[in-house]
Formats: C-alpha cells, structure tokens, sequence
DNA sequence: AAATCTTACGGGTGACGTAACGATC
DNA sequence: GATCGTTACGTCACCCGTAAGATTT
C-alpha cells in the first residue's frame, strides 16, 4: 500500500473515470489500472464498479477511501511541518 | 521523503546507532547512511552527529524526529483501518 | 464506431547488497 | 586492531509507457 496507490485511489475516486485520474496525476491509464487492482488484491474486496464510461466506489470501498484520503491529509501537514522544522 | 527513510531515521536515532538501526530493520548499514543522508540533503540540515562509536540527533534533528515518529504511528493506525474495513 | 478498462511486453530508473576505504576508541 | 560509518560499484526488482485486446454505449 503505497502512497501514490493511495493517491491514484482517491483520484480515481473523486473522478469517477481512470482515464480522468490518469491525466490528473499525469501517468497512463494502464497505471491506474494496475495500482487500483493491485490495492484490491491486498484488501480483498472490489474497490470500484461500472462500466466503461463510467466507475463507481463499491460499498466496502467507501471506508477505504476516506481512511485512505485522511492519510494524504495528514501526511501532507505532517511533512510540511518536517520541512519547516528542518528549514527553519 | 519516503516513509521507509522515515522509519530508518526513528529507528537509528533511537538505537543511537547505524548498524544496530540497520540489525533492526534487515536491511545492511550502507542503506542506513544512505537514507539519512539524503533525508538530510532534503531537509538542509544535518540530523546526526557524534563518533564511530554513538550517534545522537542534532538539535536541528529533534522535531523532525517526532514529527517522523508521528507520521509513522498515524500511518500505521490509518492503514490498519483501511485492511480492516477492507475485510470486514 | 468511439471511448474506456485490461493485459502483455520492453525499457529505464532506483535501491539494495557486496566490497573497499577511512576514522575512532 | 576492531568496530562503525562512508563511498563506489554491480545487479536486480519495480514501475511506467507503449501496444494490442475486450467491452460497453
């Protein structure tokens, strides 16, 4: 569970289309593809749904998906505060 | 800043030490240096002083540690959660 | 038929481990 | 002189990007 899978997670999310998420984080289709599945074999469930125009989160992914983008929040202060600890 | 360099440095500023930091995480001490080498370059300031013997954090290095040492256990709550309700 | 997701394949970057060196008690 | 930290080097794995295939509207 990598931070850019989290990240991939969250935008996929919010976007509802893996082609939309992929150009958001600049990478390919095929990435997102990849990192998404990949975080659904270590979870063991099915993250997303739908069809080819458009996905949905699934039930059992709507928890992982907030936990997941209270992570981001989070590291985005905690590191930030690194940094000005260390600059400053 | 990844968090695998973040564990290294929690872990070798609590051993007070590279090689025993390296014994704790199964990984050699070249990769110990290496990762608080480039943390260091990447805040701008030196986390580590002392001899072959003992290493202490520098007192630049003190917030950034607890700042690391945050980050981890919150990461590691959060992630939990996400496996958790993942499977449940 | 066009757009999207998936799978397979090739290439490049990055990190580890080994080896050699320098420094300290 | 023995242990520890640093630097240099070779190798391997991981991830991305391209290409081809399947599916839905």
């Amino acid at each position: 569970m990598e931070n850019q899978t989290l990240k991939t997670f969250v935008t996929a999310a919010r976007l509802k289309c893996f082609s939309a998420a992929a150009r958001a984080l600049n990478i390919v289709q095929p990435a997102i593809s990849r990192q998404i599945s990949d975080l659904e074999q270590e979870l063991g469930v099915s993250l997303f749904w739908g069809t080819t125009r458009e996905v949905w989160i699934t039930t059992a992914g709507e928890t992982p998906l907030r936990e997941a983008a209270e992570i981001l929040a989070h590291e985005e202060r905690a590191r930030q505060l690194v940094r000005q600890t260390g600059e400053g």
